[in-house]
DNA sequence: TATTGTTATACTCTATAACTATA
DNA sequence: TATAGTTATAGAGTATAACAATA
């Protein structure tokens, strides 16, 4: 069992992830609360801004978001004339969902507040790690749909059958 | 506003920084089920084992978790054996937190479970970019207290007073 | 009076299941 | 029958406020 001289470098890797990535969620929500726009809402109009236009299904799967939270999340959009919904003329079950003007005005504005708060969240951190940060992290995102196609095998855990 | 050619080098650094770590959290969650234990107890026993006892107010403090729900962890994870509370005989009114001989256990156990894990979480990444990110996120893990002690001046965001 | 910890409560967020319409 | 989207509901997680003990 060897549990001597093994102190570990610091914290795990993924513990450190989880601990840094609720600490961005509450500043993002502090600075969109004035925008009146949750986290998750400027995820979608961020997203939008990418992609120009996308189906719901497409949005959940890379947004990482439950299919009833997303309707909820678009409901809140729509309903601002942030996005537009409109149906697929060649699948009529589809919505594409679209980024509106006013939409993006306001994805304009959530890059400023956003990047107004970057320096909270990261001023401990120099030019070149915020770089590292960024590429690491996109490196991350781009190649790992976790929970919705990703997962060939067993590797990403089994749903535990069971215990006591 | 200049609307083209400002493409945007990608999504926003804490964007993306919020999304690995919920990504992170799951992921924590799913290889933390067997043993029962949430993200938020695994991060209050690896937090013991490094310092090896301390206050709950240390706790949620270096934690970032609400007082309430500190209890409730320590209630559960005392329950099972795994942490102690006792009175600091120089303040009664503290609690001293330590980590019992059942606690040393899972925490080995957490840390296998969490080893498992960081391929399938990590496996886009070389271990020159691991390494670059456990390095980053300790330096901000360590330079920012957040909503507790930090935020000096009106930076942190204003709670909105409320438009229309 | 201020602080540490606890309890009770309400609120938000998320996940599950059932339903409609299109394919 | 299967899929895209929606709705309704329940559950977990979190924060807020009042309380007891000690300083």
């Amino acid at each position: 069992m060897t549990s001597a001289a093994t102190p570990d470098p610091g914290i795990p890797l993924p513990v450190l992830l989880s601990q840094a990535g609720e600490r961005a969620r509450e500043f993002l929500q502090r600075q969109l609360a004035s925008s009146r726009l949750r986290p998750r809402h400027a995820h979608v109009l961020l997203f939008l801004e990418r992609t120009g236009a996308a189906g719901q299904q497409e949005l959940l799967e890379r947004l990482n978001v439950d299919a009833s939270a997303l309707v909820g999340l678009l409901n809140d959009l729509e309903g601002d004339g942030m996005v537009e919904r409109r149906r697929d003329p060649a699948d009529r079950r589809r919505h594409i969902v679209t980024l509106s003007e006013h939409g993006r005005a306001a994805v304009a504005e959530v890059h400023a507040s956003i990047d107004e708060m970057s320096d909270a969240l990261f001023g401990a951190l120099s030019d070149t790690d915020r770089d590292h940060l960024h590429r690491i992290l996109s490196v991350m995102s781009s190649g790992a749909p976790a929970t919705a196609t990703g997962c060939p095998g067993r590797l990403c855990g089994p749903p535990d059958p069971g215990g006591s």
